[in-house]
This record gives C-alpha cells, sequence and structure tokens, in this order.
DNA sequence: AGCATTTTGGACAAATTGACCAGTCATGTT
DNA sequence: AACATGACTGGTCAATTTGTCCAAAATGCT
C-alpha cells in the first residue's frame, strides 16, 4: 500500500508552470527562467516524473480537431449502496472520458467521448443497464461557446 | 474574414497522434517514427502551429495537483431568446472553465474551476442573477473515481 | 558537530535542432 | 507532352541541448 504521494515544493511547482505554458521548453532554458543550476532541473524533472506528479507531456490541438466525436455530460444516479460496483462497470466502458463522484440532485457525473452518434448511443444504452442505475441525463455538448 | 482553418492529412494526424502520447518527442524520433524525413516532419509541425491547428505543448499533471481547486459541472436553463446575452455575460466569468450549449433539458453546460469555496459561491450567484438565467442546477465534483 | 541530501558549476561526448541546399517526385496546368 | 509548382528527400553545417559524469558548496536534520 504504497500511496505516500510526493509533495512539490515552490521549485518544483514553478518548473510544472512553466512546462504547462510551453511544455518543449528545454532544460537549460527552464534553468535560466528560474535561476537554478541546470543539473537541479534535471533532477526535479526526473522525480517528477517517478513519483507520478507530472504524467506526461502532450500536445494541445484546436478544439474541433476530433471533429467527428460526440461529447456529452452524463448526470447518474444510483440506487442504494451500489456505487462502488457501479463504478467499477463504468470504468470498464472506454467513451467515459472522466468519471466523477457528485453531491448535488445526481450521485456520479461521467464525461463522455465517443467517435460517431452510434457509438454514443451504445454507450447510453450499457450505462443504463447497469445494475444500481436507477436514473441519468444526459446532455449532448453542442458548440463551445 | 480569414476562416478558412487549414486541413491536417494523414501525416500531420500521424504526428499529432504521436505528440499526444509523448510531447517532447524528438523530430528525430518522430521522422524515424512516421518514416518521413525529418525536414518533413519539421516543416509540418512549423505549419500546424502557424495555421493554430496546434495550440501548444503542455504537460499532464497529476489529477489532484491543484488540490486547493474546486470544479463542478453547472446546467443552465435560459429564457426565451436571451440565449446569446447569457453566454456574453458567463463567458465574462473567469471561473467558468468551459462553456457548452446543449440538448437536453438544459440550455448551457458551464465547467467551472474556482480557487477556493467562497469563490466558487460567489460565482454561482453571479450566475443566478444573471438576466435571462431561468433555472440552474450545480453538481460539485468529488472525488475522481 | 556530524551526516545525508541537494544544489551548483563545470566538463564532455552524443543527440538534436534550425537553417540551408540540390535533386527527385507527384500534381495539376497550359 | 512539356512545364511549373509544391512537397519530400537526403545531405551538410554550426549552434544548442541533453545525458552523464564529477567535486565542491550549501542545506537540512539529528
Amino acid at each position: 500500500m504504497e500511496n505516500a504521494k510526493y509533495i512539490p515544493d515552490d521549485l518544483d511547482r514553478r518548473i510544472i508552470a512553466h512546462l504547462r505554458a510551453d511544455g518543449r521548453a528545454s532544460l537549460s532554458r527552464l534553468s535560466k527562467a528560474l535561476g537554478v543550476a541546470r543539473g537541479t532541473v534535471q533532477n526535479r524533472l526526473d522525480r517528477l516524473m517517478e513519483t507520478g506528479t507530472l504524467l506526461g507531456f502532450t500536445v494541445r490541438v484546436r478544439e474541433d480537431y476530433d471533429a467527428q466525436s460526440v461529447r456529452a455530460v452524463m448526470m447518474i444516479e444510483v440506487v442504494g449502496k451500489s456505487t462502488t460496483q457501479v463504478i467499477r462497470r463504468l470504468r470498464g466502458i472506454a467513451e467515459i472520458y472522466s468519471l466523477h463522484t457528485t453531491n448535488g440532485n445526481w450521485d456520479l457525473v461521467a464525461n463522455i467521448r465517443a467517435s460517431s452518434l452510434s457509438d454514443f448511443d451504445r454507450v447510453l444504452r450499457e450505462v443504463r443497464m447497469i445494475d444500481g442505475v436507477s436514473n441519468s441525463e444526459t446532455s449532448l455538448l453542442l458548440s463551445s461557446v
């Protein structure tokens, strides 16, 4: 049960802030910008990756790049104490992009990303058929405004 | 009115796919992985940036890194034809991270990220006071499961 | 004070980048 | 068919960056 998460200090956070703005910034440039030795940035970055504080690097893409994708947010109500079971089932659905517990009128909020309307439709059906899901409400995300 | 967006071809998409998985991959490595000359990758990448298909590079951070942040999804109902006005007002609220029109029981879906519960509370109040907002339902996102 | 860890500044070879260039290929045009 | 255009290739080159060392200095902890 190794669960003690690494707690980033101020320098770590400054490194991360820079990398969030420019994930391809060179270590040399970072070290200059932060006023520390290059080796230090290198060590910190290694540690941030090892400890899982940083998950990886990626590229930000224009919003409509994946134009074919269907996005929606689905509110889910779970009956009784079956939440854990339901979560396990939901986790197995690839199109569920993120899943949060919530406190409002609903129990779970699922972020759905499907690659077609038929995939999307299948996901809805699958979710509603899960034992313990008593109610749900889905809002298709249309244009981003 | 220059609005004609650059349409990425297959090679562009393969480059982007690789960069999504590893945003720090070197051009040399990309060129080897994709089987094209380095100059080609270099040119494509430049063009993808120039045309705004790629917005920039960043780092993926552990979900609970910004632990102090309060996240929620807010469903909003708008009365009559005031949607455009309401959107304009909502767009001025910094804590509204993303905003989509939708087709379900609601008219808008807002993704909220505040840095404290009091900020969050203020946002809720502001939204509800906007003229044209007839109803809303907010779900605080608790743990990610 | 004494020890462990981190940071620093320096070094070095290897890798990567940016900028070129001439030649080839595919495409569409006249 | 001949041509112009643009993209791709494979190559070079200098400059930058990276990975990997090292010893000394600084820092933190007991």
